[in-house]
DNA sequence: AAAACTCGTTCACTTAAGTTAAGTAATTCA
DNA sequence: TGAATTACTTAACTTAAGTGAACGAGTTTT
């Protein structure tokens, strides 16, 4: 597990060992059980995470309707937006699967960053990485339709439609699970 | 123009005067023309620009069809993506009013950022705070209909409803430009 | 000044998503 | 194992967005 970790940092930096015993000795490796509450909403949590292994969810509950809007797979690292503005959290994050997770929070954050400042450098570059990708995420789905959305998901992200309940996936969508279940069956009869 | 500047920095990091010199050497102000294309797709620049004054904005070109997804004004950093994948742009950006820029590259970043480590850490404190902004609007934008969404937009921006173009903004809204006059009139109705 | 163009709006029509309800399959739980 | 719950699909109906066309107001071009 760990190296899969120092593989993905050498992308960006490279450690020395040193450098990666400081980062084991803060022990940040979390096993976490399906269906895990991470943070609900109100909570005031400084935690930061980063998926090894599984996939978490980021929801809405408004009206007693689940909302999700994003999902974080292997490799992908989720800085809730109320560790950063230290507000009470507008969402709830919790595992959809059994989940390898490093967790981290701002304030070991902020040790690391100044012991090693080649972390600074690698969290910028990630955080930026992030942005454009986003950006770039944001784009299509503003500029596409849901059918449209789906296909691409479809190219993209194969394992996630695997992988994900089809009503969470419906709202990921920006729509109804009705209309995910109609807009698949459109796309079958298309293709007969 | 410095003084907006300077302003706008001393909310993340402190300059000494020095410093501040050494960033006014650089010669990064940049008065724009209404209508001048910055960035053009297929271009591949390493250009960043940051909003002192006016409006910029991002648009794709497909089919003939302008479609619209992001405006940057007042004291908004926008960095394409082509500038750190270094691949050739997939869109547009334009002035939509006279603005005052500042325009710098990655490798002025680079070397900016190895003079002074202060602005690693800025450089990584905005990025963060901009994902985490970008991230609530996603999530808005998808659990909102468009209706929702013109609406949260006059309460959020209600500025950016006066000054850009209707059917910029329909696309940026994620629908056509008909369908916003429809809706637009529709809550006129609702009001009355 | 007339012609061409752009922009916003409206209209009629088409298509697709939202809503409500019902039914079936799959999973969880007692 | 049987009951309860949850997940997914289908259907009928409603609502809203997409489409293509037309119009007038305001600009720009020639």
């Amino acid at each position: 597990m760990q190296n899969i970790l120092f593989d993905f940092i050498s992308k960006y930096i490279s450690l020395t060992e040193d450098e990666k015993n400081a980062i084991l000795s803060l022990d940040l490796f979390r096993s976490i059980k399906k269906g895990t509450i991470l943070l609900k909403e109100g909570q005031k949590s400084k935690d930061e995470y980063f998926v090894l292994k599984g996939c978490i969810r980021k929801y809405y509950l408004t009206d007693g309707e689940e909302k999700t809007t994003a999902f974080f797979t292997e490799m992908e690292g989720l800085t809730p937006h109320c560790a950063i503005s230290k507000t009470p959290s507008e969402y709830y994050i919790s595992c959809i699967e059994d989940t390898i997770l490093l967790v981290s929070n701002s304030d070991m954050g902020i040790e690391i960053n100044s012991k090693f400042p080649k972390f600074e450098l690698m969290c910028r570059i990630l955080s930026e990485e992030l942005l454009a990708k986003q950006q770039i995420d944001f784009d299509e789905f503003k500029t596409s339709s849901p059918e449209q959305r789906y296909l691409n998901l479809l190219q993209k992200r194969p394992d996630l439609i695997q992988r994900v309940p089809q009503h969470q996936l419906a709202s990921f969508l920006g729509i109804k699970p009705q209309s995910l279940s109609r807009l698949r069956a459109r796309i079958l009869e298309k293709k007969i």
